[in-house]
DNA sequence: GTTAGTGCAAACCTTTTGCAGCTCT
DNA sequence: AGAGCTGCAAAAGGTTTGCACTAAC
């Protein structure tokens, strides 16, 4: 992702102190970053950056197509997730019990790319496959829950984890 | 989808006024809205009826199972678009300059879904693709547009449209 | 008659914007 | 020097919540 450095100034993007942190902390820590975590994990290098510094930063990054945005079925929220773009495509497999993120590469991701190019003569730029369910382990897990609550009334989860202080 | 009724009630949900209203508008109209324009088109048969319950409803029914969440890319922004869940999974193609949507449906789909449940032992319960990119008529306009453009700096789209006075 | 669902108002979270001042190149 | 970038404060957009009242079963 350091290779981020030649390919804005490429651009004519200035390589500020503030970019460097965050390109450097997106380099290191790698995946399924959000805004708020790299902002946290910033400011303990620079205090004095700024939230809105993080927000702008990633949505040049996503232009410029050196990150790519991902929601994981909105897991853990409303949020964006952020990743450095690889060369290799991949699908994001998300447990919605226990919140635990694979990745999965394979071939039916490129014959789909390829069949989606070809059939509509489509130039695609970003692509995205995101898979929600149930991992092994929370398969059994939920097996037992679901005893417990069968005869229950319809439950629609929280939409955000409830309110802890401190 | 009116086949979201019965399925329904099996569950215990009860069929009031307002959601019937709003299952017939998302049966009638099919593919991707969103719960604003839900929301505008329900008023009118019921202007009683409130927004909120919109955002009630489609939570509900996502998590039935019976309509799919999606967010095109967020080509119009962040909201989201719902559509009745189909027999047949597809992808979701999407032009990033003229907005259009295309529906993708094939093998490889279903390839796709098959590797990863036996690969990680993983249960399936939703999955999504959306492909991002410029359709064979924009790709040629964009062509003429870049020619333009060319020497000036790096260009991030606005976030929303420009709000329009009426 | 219960219990779930609704409307209303207010909150919430995430993200974006306007603007004045700072800083890369 | 000067365009571009940053921080700050404030707003926006989309969505959710608490609560008292209403309606479905």
């Amino acid at each position: 992702m350091l290779a981020a450095k030649p390919a804005m100034k490429a651009k004519g993007v200035r390589l500020t102190r503030q970019r460097t942190i965050l390109l450097e902390l997106i380099d290191q820590t790698g995946e399924h970053l959000d805004a708020e975590s790299l902002y946290q994990m910033a400011k303990e290098k620079d205090p004095k950056l700024n939230r809105v510094t993080v927000y702008r930063t990633l949505k040049l990054l996503k232009h410029g197509g050196l990150v790519d945005e991902l929601d994981l079925m909105h897991y853990g929220g409303d949020q964006h997730y952020y990743e450095t773009r690889r060369k290799q495509e991949h699908a994001h497999v998300i447990c919605l019990r226990c919140g635990k993120v694979e990745e999965f590469f394979g071939e039916p991701l490129r014959k789909l790319r390829r069949q989606i190019e070809s059939h509509f003569g489509f130039q695609i730029m970003l692509a995205r496959t995101e898979v929600g369910g149930y991992c092994a382990h929370c398969q059994t897990l939920r097996a037992t829950e679901m005893e417990t609550t069968a005869a229950l009334p319809v439950q629609v989860p929280r939409s955000r984890p409830v309110k802890r202080t401190a």
